[in-house]
DNA sequence: ACCTAAATCAAACATTCGTTTGATTTTCAT
DNA sequence: ATGAAAATCAAACGAATGTTTGATTTAGGT
């Protein structure tokens, strides 16, 4: 699907608003103060406010998953350097995308109704699992990693840890006396601390045998 | 606070329905009719829908926060068995209060707003911060953990790792071919791995060095 | 049995919600 | 310049929201 300026303009005010205040929380019409459009344009532009959320989801997640098939093209590489590779740009690609991350984290909470939404969601934890599940087989079967590596627990350690870095990062702040960081300094500066504090933690994961 | 059973049953009804479809989604309606009580009832007894969140809050905080200081009475105990232990208690304080610890993580995504609510939470963050730093430092200083551990990105991995598993555990048990296990069975089966992996992670995070 | 306070109820309240309508303006190829 | 399509708008729609009202029932102490 292609989009108009005008309909990227929206997208960009609702992914905004429904990352602050949740989507059941924002009304089609702070969307459409904040977007400076009359509030009919997103029943004319999008048809109602869900199919709105799902152009959102399709949009970004188009886009990530360009970032992620990215990684299966690398060659030349340790096996442990490609699982370091993984997670630095997991990390970047999450950090970067902040607002649809908290966006997704509700969407995921919210079970019953199996909409279009969860459907993206879904596909992409499948994408994620497999890229995971190809690096460290890989290095197993050249005898570089260990053998009972619980690949799914990883997995939610590593998006659980940035999400939950995001989540939480005001108390973070506080945590580290760096409230004075700007913006973009905070998120470079977690950047760092992230990509560093996880790939030790999976250094260890996939090399040290210390499981009972 | 004290509350009559009535009151109880309509804060339990509430958490099960904030849970499910979050806060803006559930509606007092919905709440009244599945606790098979008047609508009015609601604000009768709590004053409001606001005030209804924050006595549910007030009342799963006080409860675990009995649970956390337990921890700090342990005695004769190595500091790597006292970390395990803070693991243990964690995962099941986390995972038998699966509900309301959902309604926690979409309460900690919606910034702006400082409410009672934001409150209690960053109140128990504190405390939980403050846990880990002295079952940490007490190992340091005992000469036994490293030096340079990142106290709040562990806490991050440690609540986040448990968080993403309570968000995405449908998935989780696709991955693991255990869809017929009962919800009992899968959350003990949960527990035990969680328990397992996190200890895991952090007996290598505060005695390996390898850190860059 | 009587009385008061608590509990319960159906109904109404004023807002806000997402969406639609129908008229008007803008855009742009011809 | 003209005309048809796209874009924009204020206004209205019905449904749903949280809350209040005022009457009625229930409960428990005297």
């Amino acid at each position: 699907m292609e989009y108009s300026a005008k309909q990227l303009q929206i997208i960009a005010v609702a992914e905004k608003l429904f990352s602050k205040k949740g989507f059941e929380g924002t009304s089609v019409r702070d969307i459409a103060e904040v977007a400076e459009v009359n509030v009919s344009m997103i029943s004319y532009y999008f048809g109602s406010k869900d199919k709105l959320i799902e152009a959102l989801f399709e949009l970004r997640i188009t886009e990530s998953r360009l970032r992620i098939e990215h990684i299966l093209l690398l060659e030349d590489l340790t096996p442990l350097q490609k699982v370091n590779i993984m997670i630095d740009s997991t990390v970047d690609r999450l950090i970067d995308n902040e607002q649809f991350q908290k966006i997704m984290m509700r969407e995921q909470l919210s079970s019953e109704r199996t909409t279009i939404v969860s459907k993206y969601i879904r596909d992409m934890k499948i994408r994620n699992s497999e890229l995971m599940k190809r690096l460290i087989t890989e290095g197993q079967e050249a005898g570089y990693f260990r053998k009972n590596i619980d690949m799914s627990l990883l997995s939610i350690t590593l998006y659980g840890t940035i999400h939950h870095a995001i989540a939480t990062q005001d108390y973070y702040k506080t945590l580290n006396n760096i409230e004075h960081l700007s913006g973009e300094e905070f998120r470079s500066f977690l950047k760092m601390r992230l990509k560093r504090h996880l790939k030790s933690l999976f250094k260890s994961a996939v090399f040290n045998e210390n499981h009972t």
